[in-house]
DNA sequence: CTGAAAGCGCTTACAG
DNA sequence: CTGAAAGCGCTTACAG
């Protein structure tokens, strides 16, 4: 790797003109810009990105800490954000987290500390606030909301409405005997649909049914195998995310109880394999490429624009699918 | 955030024994280390990684670039390498492509500048070894070979015994019609399982059927219907990977044709969704696990240790579940 | 237009 | 044990 001064050196000028033909910061010398020009070429010089950033605090990455890379919704969103994040001449790294919060934490250090102009976070860690503000740089919630979130912006679906469209589109289908797999409730996404459930069941008078689940297969599969067990009579089922619909359709259908036949089904997210599954799953969809978009928005533009709005909240929908059949 | 030398200036010391107290690269006088660790505990001073790293030419930080986040595959993996990271204590960034070799380009450009120690690539460049010869730092290729390897490290499934294994089974299940969906001949992993699949027809006397296919859901989609409308006759599947298995799965299904009873069917990768559609989808899986770790100690310990051996074949096996019969 | 100098925030020989 | 100094590779006022 050569440096600049190697590059100055044979084109036979300073560091700083190479700077400022590399940088377009000033006027050089037509000659002297050609040479300078030819040697980076030949050498193939690339600008230490370190030695920049160190004095520009500024980097172009924005980091992007996703809570479990395994989740299909996540990936959708950081394509979204990614194809934003390059069309305005930013990168992005991404950190999974795993739903580590002693990770998390790390990772946003680790951003904090490589200069990353900005970071939108899908935490893990409703206390993570503290983190957030020592670290110094734009942070943008997404998805999950955290506590004591004042002053930082946070973007996210429609989660309590959610919740509400689900319960009241099995009602619908006829269902009298709805089980809710509520999503972790140390999550407010979990928490936000969980609500909407109980609030549509007090509507219509119905018991709540309720059980707790990790946003991936191997516990909807677990979970699944205990709705079996305890609710025999069950006819309707909110899964708290397609993945977990995923597996309480193979549970049930293992055990011989056909979907949408004898239970109907329905998840969240919409993501590509909802559509993809047969029969194809009934799902509540976030728009997660405006979401996305609005994300890098607040980090790149002026996060004080819209007179200071910190909350953004996005409708979801209804797709409905086989999973489910609402009576006519 | 405050600086090493507020931080010398509070405790009454110079920066360069903060510097020492916080990285224990010397004795320093237990009284003045006191004072030193109490400053920074108040201030909760982090020191700037980024001058840190511009000196010493190291981030602990690993680059990881893939080609697709939406592919299963690949996040497996990530989840592998990430963990074994962790462990050494290194932090992994991700990289995603989508398959665009500009991006992957600009991606080795910014892991390399922000002085990462070193890059595990699975490419969608064949070409991209220049790109790499001149980053200059440790670099491991993962799955997909480039031209020109060699020098650099190169792990991988054995793709080849992969495309023999499928084909010989779909052959012992009793097809005599078997269409290889073949991944993107322009990947190293598409054309050694084409080799695989080629050889084994050719033992058998059996004429080749083959159509190709990118790895991904959507692509998967438009050419099983194609396998619908050319082969007609079609009794078994190869499809390139369980991703394209399962769209192949979902639209021969809605033609009303059984799987397996009328049509056998695999993929490759085993990824988790691969046990959790319905039927279970039978797949050919490589030791993900064991090929991250590996990938690992090869960027992080002496990559000329075993005697300079760079590259390194893992064994693929057959996970038989219920999309293919074996017969008696 | 252009170079010498100072500085970004750390680390590590070098003296003492 | 410890501080002043030099240096990591850039960039940008500052003078000219």
């Amino acid at each position: 790797m050569v440096s600049i001064r190697e590059v100055a050196r044979m084109a036979g000028v300073s560091p700083a003109t190479v700077s400022r033909v590399m940088n377009g910061t000033a006027k050089v010398d037509e000659e002297k810009a050609q040479r300078v020009q030819k040697v980076i070429q030949e050498t193939g010089f690339k600008p230490n990105e370190v030695a920049r950033s160190l004095y520009k605090k500024s980097s172009k990455i924005i980091g992007l800490v996703v809570p479990n890379i395994e989740n299909p919704f996540f990936n959708q969103m950081a394509k979204m954000i990614e194809s934003e994040a390059y069309d305005n001449g930013y990168r992005v790294v991404l950190c999974n987290t795993n739903d580590n919060t002693e990770k998390e934490r790390i990772n946003i250090q680790m951003l904090t500390s490589m200069n990353a102009d900005g970071i939108i976070l899908m935490t893990s860690d409703e206390e993570i606030q503290p983190e957030i503000e020592k670290c110094g740089i734009p942070v943008v919630i997404l998805d999950r909301q955290i506590t004591h979130s004042e002053g930082t912006v946070y973007i996210h679906g429609d989660h309590y409405q959610g919740g509400r469209i689900a319960t009241e589109h099995l009602i619908q289908c006829g269902c009298t005997n709805i089980v809710n797999i509520k999503g972790p409730q140390i999550f407010s996404s979990g928490r936000a649909r969980y609500r909407g459930y109980r609030d549509v069941c007090k509507k219509y008078m119905i018991e709540e049914q309720c059980l707790e689940c990790d946003y991936n297969f191997k516990d909807g599969l677990l979970v699944a195998e205990e709705i079996l067990a305890r609710y025999p009579k069950v006819d309707g089922i909110i899964a708290c995310n397609d993945m977990v619909a995923i597996s309480v359709y193979k549970v049930f259908s293992r055990a011989g109880i056909s979907i949408p036949g004898q239970v109907q089904l329905l998840g969240f997210d919409n993501i590509e394999l909802s559509y993809l599954m047969t029969p194809e799953l009934t799902t509540i969809a976030q728009p997660s490429w405006e979401m996305g978009r609005k994300a890098m928005e607040m980090i790149i533009g002026d996060i004080n624009y819209e007179n200071g709005k910190r909350e953004f909240t996005f409708p979801v929908k209804l797709i409905q699918r086989e999973t489910t059949i609402p009576q006519e």
